[in-house]
DNA sequence: ATGAAAGCGCTAACAA
DNA sequence: TTGTTAGCGCTTTCAT
């Protein structure tokens, strides 16, 4: 069973269609500049089916200086089931392009993203955000041929995130704003760039910075800093993602408030729980398939060799709203 | 910036240390029954650091007929934050071994696994339920060293879980249960392992089987089957898993029923949201650090022509009671 | 229209 | 102890 099927090569096929390696080669890659004989192309796109052959990626790689691989960098904990839906898009619209994508999840005691950059024979590499200058060097030196994202204007997407949800709360007539910020933060700059984006819809509502404090994932501890927007007399609050925003609503409960008239609570990224949340809770979603397919035409044109690539992600999310505000 | 940085290659060093390249293959393989001087040793060590070179994965791929590379496979959907701990557990437990794990997340319009695994020249190919006969054989003609997992024992552990759950409410006094399965099963075999271990604890201890419904996420739909169950005088709930578990609680609270007295619920896989639910959800935890750890093991058994290797994975759930039930 | 031959980066016999 | 060499599977000139 774990028998090693011995793998047919491309010799196993040009035996099997009487010609020579190189025909097989013409014929299955389409070659431009040759003329094949039909019956010649038939014979060995027959033999290749039969005997089920497959190029060796290693071998076609080794050759060509590159491989068709791109891998996706997920750093750590936050693979939420939203990921998914981004990954799968990115997958297809990569495979348009003839790129086959593969995510590394990298664990604690893990190799080096160009370590992994190297036994993968990545061709490109892509992060959620923008590399470090040194790890982009490393990358390269490793191997790949192009590392995105470049500069992702400073978060821009996640900027806007968090500007939609304050202008959310303040067009409510919310003049008191919170912000739930993760406990741990293992979200790298994210946490940043979506309170940098509230802050900057309070400012231009001309409405007080928010209140910004590090929310646990757990019902006492939410609890305590719902306690603590009470005193402060905060009346709605943006949650970094709607996980937490989950907890600021339990916590809330521990004090008999309820959403919105106790505190109105918004998230974001909607996830399936957020639909089912009492009070059902309004959220900012993205449209991941959009992104996919963005970051994909993104690829491809860094490939391809432009120089200064669209890199355009908004309008791809939106206000959800539900009862919670 | 997309500067291909020439890579470089192991001329580079052993012209650098000024040595062959087959004494530099020696040095930074380790290669047993070599002596090499300190000294040389030494030089192609600093030359290989300084010049920041990577063996060539295809290349080495190549010669050597197998790859590091363990590819997961993860058909679809269900991708919950919980499968990103068990990856990373892999991970790390496969790089112990000298192991690299890439995850494939295949889309719609995606390519094969077996294309991706001998574009990819992965050597083991890893799912998360065994592959059909015809796919293994697939996977073998492209390249695949190992296919796993072989038999899980007619999902044993997905079994276990369901037996867990209806164990838990039987014990409780409940009577007439009831299984709230996922709507558009997106989630293959998983489903049914998981309702025939419930049917099972039914059957050990005497009890009816349960009335099975399949649950939609959303508050209506799961109000219908809140309803149909109270018809039935069903008293206990086993969900699929927690987000439907979430569901059915807020199906619930349409008719004004709150757990665990007017209906008690049970989920499964411990999501954050689970504990933060109204009431908190009681729920079968998997470690998933150990089942990762596990079929690491079984990987590297596998690949060392170990014939009937452990494929344990009991041991790794536990019931986590809390107030729904 | 097809075949022969070289070579991608690496490892491992085999020589020296 | 180190260097020379062949060859992994494939593509691609260059001859035929």
């Amino acid at each position: 069973m774990t028998r090693p099927t011995k793998r047919s090569t491309s010799k196993d096929v040009a035996d099997a269609a009487g010609v020579s390696r190189a025909t097989v080669s013409f014929v299955l890659n389409n070659t431009p500049g040759q003329s094949i004989p039909e019956e010649t192309r038939r014979r060995v796109l027959e033999a290749a089916e039969r005997l089920a052959y497959r190029p060796h990626g290693s071998a076609r790689a080794l050759i060509s200086g590159r491989s068709d691989i791109v891998l996706l960098s997920i750093p750590t904990l936050p693979v939420q089931e939203n990921i998914g839906r981004f990954i799968e898009e990115l997958t297809d619209a990569l495979a348009v392009h003839g790129l086959t994508l593969v995510t590394y999840l990298g664990g604690a005691k893990s190799r080096s993203l160009p370590d992994v950059c190297a036994t993968t024979s990545a061709t490109v590499v892509l992060g959620l955000e923008p590399f470090a200058p040194a790890t982009v060097k490393a990358l390269h030196e490793a191997g790949a041929v192009a590392v995105l994202p470049r500069h992702t204007g400073d978060g821009a997407v996640m900027r806007l995130i968090g500007r939609l949800q304050a202008r959310h709360l303040i067009s409510r007539g919310h003049r008191r704003l919170g912000y739930a910020l993760p406990a741990h933060s293992a979200f790298g700059e994210t946490a940043g760039q979506r309170l940098q984006g509230v802050i900057e819809a309070c400012v231009a509502a001309d409405v007080p910075p928010p209140s910004t404090v590090e929310t646990p994932l757990d019902v006492d501890g939410a609890a305590r800093v719902v306690e603590r927007w009470a005193q402060e007399g905060v009346t709605g609050v943006c949650a970094f993602n709607d996980e937490i925003a989950l907890a600021v609503l339990a916590g809330m409960r521990e004090h008999g408030l309820a959403a919105p008239s106790g505190l109105a609570v918004i998230g974001a990224d909607d996830i399936p729980a957020a639909r089912l949340a009492t009070p059902p809770l309004t959220t900012v979603g993205v449209d991941l398939a959009g992104v996919g397919r963005a970051f994909a035409d993104l690829v491809a044109a860094t490939l391809e060799g432009a120089e200064r690539p669209p890199e355009v992600f908004s309008d791809t999310m939106r206000l959800i709203e539900r009862a919670s505000t």
